[in-house]
DNA sequence: TTGATTATTTGATATGGATCAATTTTAATA
DNA sequence: TATTAAAATTGATCCATATCAAATAATCAA
């Protein structure tokens, strides 16, 4: 199963040791000698297009790492309005690893790959090793300065803005794990951008149609974004 | 000093042990005993009104953690918009634990007191104490929830609902730290509302106003507000 | 390949909150 | 206490984006 799931199937080598995104991921701080170890606290699994990982309003229990493909995490108002607070990638960890609710559901968008963690295991290990818990507490503070990021965003940016700056942070993300990053692919539908930006669909669309036309990006297709000016993009939103 | 600052001229003490915001701070896992080291390794400074705490773009080196007062942390834009990313009460922590630029400004809401401490030296200290690592890990996941939070009211709440949920929230922290939460008092003036609020000022002063109208609030002055009817307000924002 | 479904673009109109402006209230200071 | 400055409220108007609607394009299933 494990093989089978990272195309090793080298049985000597525990499955973290031929991890392609290891050195983008918190497990990048662990010794080769630790890497059977967290093999063996971690399972890889699977999910498809559209599959819920879990909702809000479940028991939190475990702690997800992307080792493949991306996922949205979103939560839901009660009268059917969704906010999508991130778009997760290779690398990213997600869920939690308090006790209580997740605090936001998580949804895969195309196939997808998960080193999942339980809580207590995890936390137990982390006794164990400093250097892990270092690393997870760096990890939660970059990722809680890209939520104040987004708080900028989605506080005082106009359209035009918002658009731009999420083409140019979907790209810079796709050069941090070394993938090429333009064009830009966005694997995830109009509605998800707009629900992620805190716009409509119809609003994004526009944005785009504009950059477009005074030449600023090519769209190949609808998922295909290919930079042109990279610097005035960059100048819309600073 | 020390004492001077928070009323204990018993020398024979550290400055923790007599700390009353302990236990809502980062440093409640500390035992007795390792309260004399902290009290070394932190020291307490005093901010008056308006003043600047640091600049986003300065060179991190602190982390600080409030014991008494209140301080917003914002974001400019480079023609001049702000963007309040929070209101800290005593018990939060904010700065940076890694070295680089901070990631926002902050400045003092009224006197302040603040125990600061230095990046390396509690790095240091960290490497000692595994109790404090996992709960500085479990206060900054805490913090992403919350600004996760913030980015569901930016991105998808109409301004109703977002003053609604602001005057709730503020009364919820202070009920946290066992203060009186009803009237609550707002200590920043209307405009950092705004900024916080992705809003206008006269979009707060005219919400509060309907608040005020519909008999959900009493506006006690302008800095004191009575919650009427939690339940409503809790209705509107849900 | 074809029809059906889903996603995207484009257009017309409506509206919530911004902007501009004036007044009132509160706080600060001489 | 009077005078000034800062903060808050209220009103009138405007505009960016939402909403409603239709057309086009892409994807999927039979």
């Amino acid at each position: 199963m494990e093989e089978a799931l990272n195309g090793n199937f080298d049985k000597s080598r525990p499955r973290c040791s031929v991890c392609k995104i290891r050195s983008y991921s918190f497990c990048r701080c662990l010794q080769e000698d630790q890497l059977k170890i967290f093999a063996e606290i971690s399972d890889e699994k699977e999910f498809k297009d559209k599959q819920t990982i879990f909702l809000q309003q479940e028991n939190s229990r475990n702690l997800y790492n992307i080792t493949k493909g991306n996922i949205k995490i979103y939560k839901l108002l009660n009268d059917g309005r969704i906010q999508i607070i991130g778009f997760l990638y290779p690398g990213d960890f997600f869920g939690s690893y308090k006790k209580g609710k997740y605090n936001y559901s998580a949804e895969a968008i195309g196939d997808v790959r998960l080193c999942v963690f339980k809580q207590e295991t995890l936390d137990n290990y982390l006794e164990k090793n400093m250097n892990l818990a270092k690393e997870l507490l760096h990890m939660t503070s970059h990722e809680l300065t890209l939520a104040q990021d987004r708080i900028g965003v989605l506080g005082k940016m106009n359209a035009n803005e918002r658009v731009a700056k999420f083409i140019l942070n979907i790209s810079e993300q796709r050069a941090r794990i070394g993938w090429k990053n333009n064009p830009v692919s966005l694997p995830m539908i109009r509605q998800d951008i707009a629900d992620y930006l805190g716009l409509t669909l119809e609003t994004v669309s526009r944005e785009i149609t504009r950059f477009k036309t005074s030449n600023l990006i090519k769209v190949m297709n609808s998922k295909q974004i290919f930079i042109v000016d990279k610097e005035k993009l960059a100048t819309i939103c600073q």
